[in-house]
DNA sequence: TTGAAAGCGCTAACAG
DNA sequence: CTGTTAGCGCTTTCAA
């Protein structure tokens, strides 16, 4: 890479006019201006971004901890935090936690010593049973922003992006009462988060509400075989109506498997899950699903980011932005 | 942040002093180093990773840029390298570049002023379709070494972590040949990327092999509807007995729509995809699968750049590494 | 219109 | 055993 000092060098002037002329300062001569750019363009010249964030005390960075990269929906957000940051001209550091405590202490301890200006984050499932939120409020105390997506941790004082998981599975489940069906399971795999218990809760209250109906829960467990668990679960409930799934392989799955054990979707019974477009491309079938609009979230929390390390703290009060789902019909309900 | 100079000015000693005590240097004193570490600890310090890269002129990051992060396989790559990455007290930095040659060439320039000591990529589709080259040459010749993995540009010199796409789809091939299977159908939506082409030839090679077997090739295009495609493909070909899918999308869709039109599968029908396990745990019957070992893919390509960063360019044979897929066997094949 | 110097936080050669 | 100094690459104030 080439310097300053180098092209300073080359040109027979010092460092600060070259680094004057290059930034467009009004107090260099045209024709000296003229000649440094034409050299620095020759070489290719670009400001080390190192040396600038030493200067300016801020990195143009923002940290990512995410609990897991194979979740379509949280590599959507990033996805979409990504963009975001792209744009406003900030790079992203991704660290991933493996729903690990130990890992997103680390991941948080080793960004925050001046690798990034702020952070992005979905919380571990590990912290959320443990309820440690610790680590966060050093961080924000050290005076980094954090913001929360998702799954996030109430007691700590920061921006948050969440979706309205309550509203979404009592939306879903009403509108599976509308249709008639009177067995309708609640399906899930992801129970011990935070947003797993929000979304039984809100199956519970329409169930409860209607007076006549009875809950009926599914919990599986991640070394579960989720098909086997669920095939003995029609197999045991006789004449189940209508699924709700937390999650999409419990949907996608609930749906082949009644295919499988010769029921008729929808006629029979109804299927819908948290999942994504693709996900009901993937089903006959398609599968009616609760859309979460992860890009969204991650823009929207980049978004918050940004502004926050811009405004260098002066607004104290957080924000929690609500992303609304949407209940995309399709092939797999009335 | 606390930096040193707060330390030494709060214990009344030199800069350099604290910075050799905590450095567990010889020449301070006992009583001096417990005090400073003493101190250290108590405020937490951490050595700033900006002036640290700025003075060694190296970061300990790794920049990546993937076409796409929705792509599982990608995705899990991403996963191995991150982990091995951190491993090794690495940070990376993730670029999307969205298969767009412009956004590739920018992410590079953008991470190659200091930013990063090496990248991690795999090329765009539209660099591929372009055969553009130049922006990675001109980054290795800047001195940042680049590893490419899966979809790689054969004509840059640097490291290479690839797939035996080839040979995986010519055993699939041959392995439905040998279930006697006769019309053997190759459906890709990846045909105008490296990975794709080569797949289509290793099933290619194995129809042609035989002497009497035609080849029957289904592309679909990104915009196409799979399933009303793959549906009309089985209805103007009658008696389709083996599928060979190049990506994981056609492989479930085609599986799905064989189903729904009342074959039986595997007893009418095989289907083999390179796909994953998460996959093949959503189809019923579970899908036999190409693995590509994602994970391990990440994990040399990682081990591979941090190898070449750390020998400082002394070695100059460039490795190749094929990291051979396998086929497993699951219910969707006889 | 140009240049010298200081400083961001750190390490390390050299001096005391 | 401890401190001074220079330097990594850059910007910016102040001096010429």
């Amino acid at each position: 890479m080439v310097t300053l000092k180098q092209l300073a060098k080359e040109l027979n002037v010092s460092i600060s006019t070259v680094s004057k002329a290059l930034n467009n300062s009004e107090e260099i001569g045209e024709e000296t201006v003229r000649r440094v750019k034409e050299l620095a363009n020759l070489y290719n010249y670009r400001p080390n971004k190192v040396a600038l964030s030493l200067k300016n005390n801020k990195t143009k960075t923002i940290g990512v901890i995410i609990p897991n990269i194979l979740n379509r929906f949280l590599a959507k957000v990033l996805f979409g935090i990504e963009r975001e940051a792209s744009k406003h001209g900030y790079n992203i550091i991704t660290c991933i936690s493996n729903e690990s405590l130990a890992k997103e202490k680390e991941s948080l301890q080793f960004l925050a010593n001046g690798s990034v200006d702020g952070f992005i984050l979905s919380v571990s499932q590990e912290s959320q049973m443990n309820n440690e939120v610790d680590h966060f409020k050093n961080t924000i105390k050290q005076g980094l922003p954090i913001v929360m997506f998702d799954r996030v941790a109430h007691d700590v004082m920061c921006d948050k992006v969440i979706v309205d998981d309550f509203d979404a599975t009592y939306n879903a489940t009403k509108s599976l009462i509308e249709e008639g069906r009177k067995k309708i399971v609640f399906i899930s795999n992801i129970n011990d988060i935070s947003v797993g218990k929000l979304r039984e809760r809100g199956y519970n209250k329409a169930i409860l509400e209607t007076g006549k109906l009875e809950a009926l829960v599914l919990k599986i467990k991640k070394k579960d075989d989720t098909a086997k668990k669920i095939k003995s679960f029609y197999k045991k409930n006789k004449n189940i109506e209508g699924v709700i799934a937390a999650d999409s392989s419990s949907g996608i799955i609930a749906l082949n498997t009644a295919v499988n054990l010769g029921l008729k979707v929808p006629k029979d019974i109804s299927v819908i899950a948290f999942a994504s477009k693709s996900d009901s491309n993937h089903t006959i079938p398609r599968l009616t699903t609760i859309r979460q609009h992860a890009k969204v979230i991650g823009t929207h929390a980049a978004e918050l980011l940004i502004n926050r390390m811009q405004n260098t703290g002066v607004e104290k009060d957080m924000k929690t932005k609500i992303i609304k789902t949407s209940l995309i019909k399709n092939n797999s309900t009335l």
